[in-house]
DNA sequence: GTTAGCACTCCCATATATTGAGTGCTAACA
DNA sequence: TGTTAGCACTCAATATATGGGAGTGCTAAC
């Protein structure tokens, strides 16, 4: 692949598509041939193009209209012609700044790579929190409320802090909760949520025998609950630069864009990146199948913390899409918010890591 | 007020505007006339409706059009024209219902209620998250995650939890954290973020001389950081109906609502309610001082647990809202949320309640 | 293989009817 | 004096031509 194409064509698929990217309009011969000096005329660029298009690279809108990429002229464009934007001084500037300040807690580094993810790109940006499971307990608290109510605390390794209000039969005080937190902490710390074992929680129950049916709510809470509370979860940034763009000038195409974009769950499928591909995945147009996301494309990463994804993050936009600068901004900030995440995880000792 | 106008003119007023919000088209004197049985032809309310305009009730978009209803034809309608219409059953039962398992967590609290008014609406809901400066301290956490730092965890009597990360010298011990925690819950436990003394940080300061620095750190989180990190912070629910009213079918006018909203402090000005007014506050039009809101109209009350205001809630919409609905709900709706924050605090002895 | 030339296509912007809902005014009526 | 039928008038919105222009494909010459 790559090799399909003659030097010319490559050269004249990429003008067009730089083109269009930037002007948002059909691109014609004559604009080729003015801005992107090939050294041959109109004419030849015309019989390249009607070539490039027989071959399925580019479309013509209407006969007398000048030609756009299909998606296939895209693919190829991502894959074989496109050479990698580098940041610019300032941009690299600028995140390390917004970093510097907001990286000691999971939720602050999320909304800041979000942010960054959709400035830098002018596109909407679509970033998964850390699933949960792949952390492991530090701290958990059982605290007083009120008579009937203990509010449950835990405080994960990487900082992630969850919190669920409980009930509790009235007899049981405040030293009580102290006990079964004290219990908690020294059997369960250390482990993820997934990997609480059975035998583990038989020694709860063995220790904690008076507190039976606290013991099952509070257990339940943390392996389903709270999980679920954070996992699939998305933050979405810069939804409004979606606005700017010339394709979703049209409020019909906005508000079904804009239907899907509310439903998590279908973000969260949308964000299965290919793990075997370890670096940036990009999906572009029909390769996304959702209906009503046809003219969007998807570039995106995953992220993780000692070589274990724990989530992804991408940038969504118009088809046309400025592929060059978008995968290298995905690439860095994934690594900067692996990165950050590291940071959460420094100084703790070397856990079990498995992938 | 409410007697400027004969009977008839209120009713064709009432008419105009009751159709205008269900059709969004200028209305006719003929349309008046049939679907309103006045028992008068279309000339008689020709004459009316020429004099209501007169008197700056209505207005006409252009002269062969039929009319619209001015801002001021708003505000009266609302003032005096208007019945509140209650709920259906079908209405309360969903409320009920959504409320129902989700009645643990501040958070989640505020998120259903929001969910609810953009639902029950179609238009926007904006729900300040209640101040935290009007919560207690019930209970306050420094746990060891590694070396050089704490999580620093506060819950509040309402059961509001902030945390965040800490810096500590590498000197200190987890047993250490644990004095601290035990020292900072016996003093300021029961206090309010703002009524901490400085007698009572005196008496922190005493028993903890050995960490001075970490205390500093800790209580400056505490008053400062925490605090600013949940106050003014608000929930937008059903951003997306916006896309359904005619209004807004224009993108530009759409991209300068959606800049506006997006900034936070700017909606928090907003959403100060007249304190004087006990009920429902409705700001219609250019009564919202903000550039690209002229369109717009605000519905809001205040929510508050003992007599005691913690936050606002509203519904924002298009100028042609339907403020009979909105209004209902708005007012159901701050019960609600009022009652179940209220439900949150139960339990708790009597606190020191200032206005 | 490349290119100038040219007829052809089709979108788009502009100008030009046509329509129709709604008005204001007048004059007749109860 | 208030109400109403009648009618001419207005003006946005909708269709209907019209011309210009950008761009193409094809042909023939280089």
């Amino acid at each position: 692949m790559g090799f399909e194409l003659d030097n010319r064509k490559k050269r004249i698929l990429q003008a067009v598509i730089k083109d269009y990217i930037t002007t948002a309009e059909p691109v014609g011969s004559r604009t080729i041939a003015r801005k992107y000096g090939l050294g041959v005329s109109p004419a030849t660029i015309r019989n390249e193009m009607a070539d490039l298009e027989e071959m399925g690279f580019l479309e013509q809108p209407h006969t007398s209209a000048g030609r756009i990429p299909s998606e296939r002229g895209y693919r190829y464009y991502v894959d074989c012609l496109m050479q990698k934007e580098e940041l610019s001084f300032d941009e690299e500037d600028l995140i390390q700044r917004e970093y510097r300040s907001k990286i000691d807690d999971v939720g602050q580094v999320i909304h800041v790579t979000g942010q960054l993810l959709s400035q830098l790109t002018s596109y909407t940006a679509v970033v998964q929190k850390p699933k949960i499971g792949f952390s492991s307990f530090k701290n958990i608290q059982l605290l007083e409320m009120d008579k009937q109510r203990a509010m449950l605390v835990a405080v994960m390794d990487n900082g992630i802090v969850q919190h669920r209000m409980i009930e509790v039969p009235g007899s049981i005080t405040g030293n009580d909760l102290a006990a079964i937190s004290a219990v908690l902490n020294a059997k369960l710390s250390g482990f993820t949520m997934e990997s609480i074992k059975n035998t583990l929680i038989k020694e709860i129950y063995i220790e904690l025998a008076h507190y039976r049916r606290t013991i099952d709510l509070v257990l339940d809470v943390l392996r389903y609950s709270l999980a679920s509370d954070n996992d699939d979860k998305i933050y979405l940034g810069g939804l409004f630069n979606i606005l700017n763009q010339p394709e979703f000038q049209n409020v019909e195409k906005l508000k079904t864009l804009m239907g899907l974009l509310e439903q998590e769950d279908l973000l969260s499928n949308l964000m299965v990146a290919d793990p075997s591909n370890s670096g940036v995945t990009v999906r572009i147009g029909g390769e996304i199948s959702y209906q009503g996301m046809q003219d969007c494309s998807m570039v995106m990463a995953i992220y993780g913390v000692k070589g274990q994804p724990i989530g992804s993050l991408g940038v969504l936009g118009p088809t046309r899409m400025d592929y060059s600068k978008v995968i290298s901004v995905v690439e860095y900030m994934t690594r900067k918010l692996s990165f950050a995440l590291e940071n959460l995880f420094k100084g703790l000792v070397d856990k079990e890591v498995k992938f």
